[in-house]
DNA sequence: AGCCAGTTTACAATCATTCTAAACAAGCCT
DNA sequence: AGGCTTGTTTAGAATGATTGTAAACTGGCT
């Protein structure tokens, strides 16, 4: 079975290298395993996209690894409280998890069901609340609701 | 700071009389039945509130009335594509339906899975991005994020 | 009164996600 | 290296919110 890792290699940054990426499992707490090595490889290249489990279920498959179903969650849910990933709501049907793990917001068309960045600081905000009492703010997001243009108007 | 809206009085004047209701029902162009009015006098009566599906069944059964759960979650939609209501989202397990549909935002708390209202304009959003072709903006949505206050810094 | 589209209902089905408990592998210790 | 311990993975079952289905019902018209 080929893994096609080197398909990233004329890429300008690191490509994540196996003793890179079991260095940033380690600094996360998270033991180096197959299973995980496989998922970080495709997941923390340092390139920004949205997978869903399934998503990268597939591409997992795809890659010819073999990691259960059970794994591909618990991982992306380690990953997500290492911080190395973040995860966005915008349905309820499922999570996407973002590999922009950076302070953005995100558009989210209803319509078409997809999600993408909102660039840079498009977005500003120029007041925030008050934390209620005991607590403090961990983070704040922001979905814009797109919707189909009217032609009409 | 008063930023009630005006149906929200202190006294019981504010509760909705069946008339009201059937006409509200009748504007959103949905059949007032015995189930839509129940459920519309316990979420149109002008408070400002979360239910779940579920919280509102339990609701129902203890004002004695009996509504089917797949009525309770045709008629939360229905109210919600009617404007009646907002759907949040916060987690991905189930949906919260907020009565309050003016423009504002939440806070939640994952620890103890609450959700509030940020009051009034304590959110200001100073810039906003251009919605992509062929989309308008149709909301946005400001979900604050918390976590117990650390008690070091 | 009677009709009919719109509604409601019970129940099954769906689907993402989590649980379980059994098999497995990583890393440490000697 | 062998063995141990604990963290991981696994398949499959379980969960739980939500939606689909097809039959029964009802609101509101004529």
């Amino acid at each position: 079975m080929q893994l096609n890792i080197s398909q990233n290699s004329h890429q300008k940054t690191a490509l994540p290298d196996a003793g890179d990426l079991t260095h940033r499992l380690r600094l996360a707490g998270l033991r180096p395993t197959r299973q995980r090595l496989a998922i970080a490889a495709l997941l923390l290249d340092g390139r920004h996209r949205h997978v869903t489990a399934d998503s990268l279920a597939a591409e997992i498959a795809e890659s010819g690894e073999r990691v259960a179903g059970a794994t591909i969650y618990n991982v992306l849910n380690q990953f997500t409280a290492a911080g190395l990933l973040r995860r966005v709501m915008v349905r309820n049907d499922y999570s996407l998890f973002d590999t922009n793990t950076a302070h953005h917001h995100h558009f989210y068309r209803p319509d078409t069901d997809q999600l993408t960045d909102i660039p840079g600081d498009d977005v500003v905000l120029s007041r925030l609340p008050a934390a209620p009492d005991g607590a403090e703010i961990a983070s704040v997001d922001v979905v814009v609701h797109l919707s189909p243009k009217s032609t009409s108007r």
